[in-house]
DNA sequence: GCCAACGTTGGC
DNA sequence: GCCAACGTTGGC
């Protein structure tokens, strides 16, 4: 049974154009627990929206889980115990056809209860099948 | 740049 | 273990 997710970034930090470019990265430097609870609930082959924190808020494509969870290696090196900070490997699948934006998810009937809507600090969160689709349509697809 | 909402910390 | 104070985030 695979989930769906939806994982934010900052594009100045690490855009999904770089991982278009890179092929796959290690999702890391996630500080909050809830989201680092999502992040070891991914399973490989799970798929997961991205998307733009800044400029224009936006989903702009949907990357592939590949490896699950191990402790963030960034975090160990800060001294942080091992289990307590988790990554995840991604792969980008594809850039959606039209990006959708914030907006477009507020002003959605379904979607506007979407948990990224709901709980705007959550940097990693679920995204269920209904939604799942109906970004899609919003994407044009 | 402001402010509201949320998470985390620390004192009791 | 609770709650107030503080810090941070994110939307506008």
């Amino acid at each position: 049974m695979t989930s769906r997710w939806l994982v934010k970034t900052e594009p100045e930090t690490y855009s999904f154009e770089t991982l278009l470019k890179e092929k796959r990265t290690c999702w890391d430097l996630v500080r909050n627990y809830a989201a680092r609870n999502n992040l070891k609930a991914m399973k490989v082959g799970d798929q997961a929206f991205v998307y733009h924190s800044v400029g224009p808020k936006s989903i702009v494509g949907i990357c592939e889980i590949i490896k699950e969870h191990y402790p963030d290696p960034k975090a160990v090196d800060e001294g942080e115990p091992p289990d307590r900070w988790v990554a995840v490997d991604v792969k980008p699948v594809r850039k959606i056809k039209a990006p959708v934006t914030l907006a477009q998810l507020k002003a959605h009937k379904t979607l506007s209860k979407m948990m990224l809507v709901k709980q705007s600090r959550l940097s990693v969160c679920p995204v269920t099948e209904a939604e799942w689709s109906a970004v899609l349509v919003l994407a044009g697809e």
